[in-house]
DNA sequence: AGGTCATGAGAACGAGCGTACACATCGGCG
DNA sequence: CGCCGATGTGTACGCTCGTTCTCATGACCT
């Protein structure tokens, strides 16, 4: 008779990127799942890991969301203020924020639920309020290039409410209602 | 000597209004704690009520959390209807909205963590989906009293995004912002 | 070449969860 | 008055969770 089968063992494997893998994966997740959704387990599965492979990496769960939810804020702000900075004045820069909303936000749903679910577990989160502030901060920061600061802090407030709008409602506003709404305030 | 203590058990309690207590009683855990952290067991702590009563009166968790959300939704919704409704044209009803944003939903922290916090759970639970889209729709037809619709939409989006804002930033906005923002699209 | 230690793997623990269920109680109706 | 079904209570089950721990492995340094 044959042994009894190896108990399957999963072959150790040499993976010098995985901490950073990890963060991508975990953002894969929330935006799939929501933050409420995402569990060491959850992750460990959707990125092949054993499961202590992430408190090993990571701390704890909220470290690892904070890393997560810190890389996102970095990509969606930088692209931002690099399109901000190339406007060459205030109506163009109101353009850029149109094709803000409405090609990358709006486009993916995965931005959008990001933002959102951002904002949720934040609400909660002390850890991950830090990454909100900062969000915030950059944004109105990047506005203000060509925004007075009382325009751009209710600019700031109007995007925020039409990025929750369109992640909500059944039917969400279109690009030219979009367009309209910003020139209305501050074209 | 004497018996052995009983086994402490609560003495039944005659209580026709629990069912109606619940409902109350889950959103002051909602607002106090996140829907996250919103249990039966927390719920069923915090109404004084043993666990198996909550099962008893609600099916599920997510039927009790909608019929809270729904109760709260009821109660912001016919406020500010009647209040627009009150109001004799257009410039009083901007007065009303200030009004509404800056004395109930900004002043009350409950009012706007309740806001985020629906936010939130609709965005993955498709029951609590219903509800939101109840709120979003009328809302809208409040503002559409006073201000035609695509004016009523943008402002619609404008004052959820004001809500948000303060309700995640250190510094909210002030009385006197809000009116200016909202002068400045619909004034 | 050999030893070491960062890294990887998997199992286990204790806690909290939603839900189901068996049993106790009693207001209200026949 | 006597029962019965609506209501109230406590416990148990099966599950998932975050975290901890032990042990294996092999890349890198001396």
């Amino acid at each position: 008779m044959s042994v009894a089968p190896a108990p399957a063992r999963r072959a150790r494997r040499y993976d010098p990127e995985r901490r950073e893998r990890l963060v991508t994966t975990t953002l894969d997740v929330i935006a799939a799942h929501g933050v409420a959704a995402t569990s060491h387990r959850a992750i460990a599965r959707a990125a092949d890991v054993p499961l202590g492979s992430l408190t090993y990496h990571f701390a704890s769960l909220t470290e690892l969301l904070s890393a997560a939810f810190t890389r996102h804020v970095d990509t969606v702000a930088a692209r931002l203020d690099d399109r901000m900075r190339a406007a060459p004045d205030r109506a163009a820069a109101v353009e850029v924020l149109v094709e803000h909303l409405t090609g990358d936000l709006l486009g993916s749903q995965r931005d959008l639920v990001l933002a959102v679910e951002l904002y949720v577990a934040a609400a909660r989160n002390p850890a991950l309020r830090a990454v909100t502030q900062d969000w915030m901060s950059r944004s109105r920061r990047s506005l203000e290039r060509h925004l007075d600061p009382v325009t751009a802090r209710e600019v700031d407030a109007l995007v925020e409410g039409l990025v929750l709008h369109s992640a909500l409602s059944t039917e969400p506003m279109t690009a030219a209602q979009i367009r309209s709404a910003l020139r209305r305030f501050a074209g």
